[in-house]
DNA sequence: CTCAGTGCAAAGGATTTGCATGCCG
DNA sequence: CGGCATGCAAATCCTTTGCACTGAG
């Protein structure tokens, strides 16, 4: 066993529910939930913070890169990836928000490091509502919003 | 004359000033303002909305491909303009919130268009406070943050 | 004159795709 | 068996860079 991460009471379970849910979203575009894609998941899962596609393959050398890439694809079409694109070198990716709660992020744009985040459930509330109200004058339909702090992390 | 934009009075004004300010700014970087730059920045100022560098030198067919990428960074290094990644295939570039004002955007997943939006006042001022509290728990040093709304636009 | 800025063409690099093969249902 | 999935290598395409030339101070 790898000693690198201390899973908190009940992460095994919840790991378990988090295959079941995705496996169905993908059965529900009939796609499989193959080995290499399950690689994929348990990778990020484990990480518990954005990674990168170099991050991502070299975490599980069985990946290869553009089976990672296409995979990845499917997944966050499935809506059950999501991608994070920075502007720096690489896109991240993390689970989506209905296996990984509602959260944001802090964005290093020295070392591109990000980190997740979470906002009292009341300012969520107010943002959510603002952002609602100005979408509808626009004629916009929202799907999610994102709410990123960019500056320096602690390293850099 | 194009009958396009119909600026709002005293436009012609602000776009002097904005025009003095990044002359400034890139002065205090030993840059020149040229007429490339000059240009780069009527075209953005114009557009009133994110723009791509396809849509950027399409505008004025004086720019070259190269040397509006080379100035766009350049500009953007120095606090003139701000460069917007959305994960689609090519980043969008605005004028910096110094001389825009802050604001946000709706980005629509189907077409990428971007459209600023601004926020209520206090609903900013709890955003900040939330996230500098975060932040600091964290080491993290703040610089600016970044609220998108994704979803469909208008015409998709 | 000197050196930043410019434009063309070529290079760079993350991501995508073609194609032959493997494997699940 | 049939078709999705895989992996390698090659292609794609946004963006950056090399280099010779131009222009401002």
């Amino acid at each position: 066993m790898t000693a690198q991460s201390r899973p908190v009471p009940g992460d095994k379970d919840r790991l378990a529910e988090i295959h079941l849910q995705i496996g169905s979203r993908l059965a529900g575009q009939d796609h499989r939930y193959t080995s290499g894609r399950r690689q994929l998941v348990d990778v990020l899962a484990h990480a518990g913070q954005p990674m990168t596609l170099p991050d991502i393959v070299a975490a599980d050398r069985n990946l290869a890169q553009s089976s990672a890439y296409r995979n990845l694809d499917v997944l966050v079409r499935c809506g059950a990836i999501r991608k994070i694109s920075t502007g720096g070198d690489h896109a991240h990716f993390e689970l989506a928000e209905p296996l990984l709660g509602h959260h944001h992020h802090l964005i290093c744009t020295s070392c591109g490091a990000i980190e997740d985040i979470h906002l009292d459930s009341d300012v969520e509330l107010l943002v959510d509502q603002s952002l609602t109200a100005i979408a509808s004058q626009s004629g916009f339909t929202p799907i999610h919003h994102s709410l990123d702090l960019h500056g320096h992390c602690a390293d850099c």
